[in-house]
DNA sequence: CTGGATCCCGTTAGATACTG
DNA sequence: CAGTATCTAACGGGATCCAG
């Protein structure tokens, strides 16, 4: 499937930020290295390459002084927005369900549930 | 935002397949492994620890000979399929459009437009 | 001064071999 | 079968340099 291409550009650590920070609008470069901690100022230009070699975004330079690009949602980009918001907004809602995971897990290695013979058996 | 540590886990490489692979049910670790193209069994074994760790999937152990290990989606990972689904019928749905999309930028090195005077200058 | 390219170096992923 | 251990190659972070 062709899906893995796709899927490795907005599966990657920094894409689905860009695109999310760019809903409300076309943002400059130096607006979306401060929007998104801790991002090097390297990866914000190579993902940025990608989303754009990808038809997600587009790139305007201004010939001023200093000089200004900005980076806004192409059509298809806004159509993507959808699944990212989405996705967004699952993280948000479940952050405590996760938080708590997080620290059930940290207490233990066993795994969550055995069978044996048939039976399962859930851990406590 | 909190909302960071939960992107950077279901936004990084193999989280997403994983949890698409297991829509259909539970699968076993060869089953996983054999689905997603090019994944090592390291990053298989780290993945599913990390998505354990989130409470999004259930590791089961069957102490046979050989050994046997079923992953599940949780309640929360259920949760989960309905935007992980979305971008992916995204990606399937555009990507000969992205693909056209590459062959244009691969072409060329300039920016798509320029902005001078107040004037936006595309480019052909 | 902004956007970005380049270099060096530490961290991480991938390949392979090995184990309960 | 389902992992772990180890080695190596690739990638990302940070500093530095550069063009407009």
């Amino acid at each position: 499937m062709a899906t893995r291409q796709i899927l490795d550009r907005i599966g990657d650590k920094w894409s689905l930020y860009i695109v999310a920070l760019l809903a409300n609008g076309p943002r400059r470069f130096s607006e979306l290295k401060r929007g998104i901690d801790g991002i090097s100022q390297r990866m914000l230009t190579l993902t940025l390459r990608g989303l754009e070699r990808d038809g997600l975004i587009t790139r305007t330079l201004y010939p001023t002084i200093p000089p200004r690009v900005d980076y806004a949602l192409t059509e298809l980009g806004s159509k993507l927005l959808q699944p990212v918001m989405a996705l967004v907004n699952w993280a948000n809602e479940h952050q405590t369900a996760i938080a708590a995971a997080n620290q059930r897990f940290d207490d233990k290695t066993e795994p969550d549930q055995v069978m044996v013979q048939g039976v399962v058996y859930e851990r406590r």
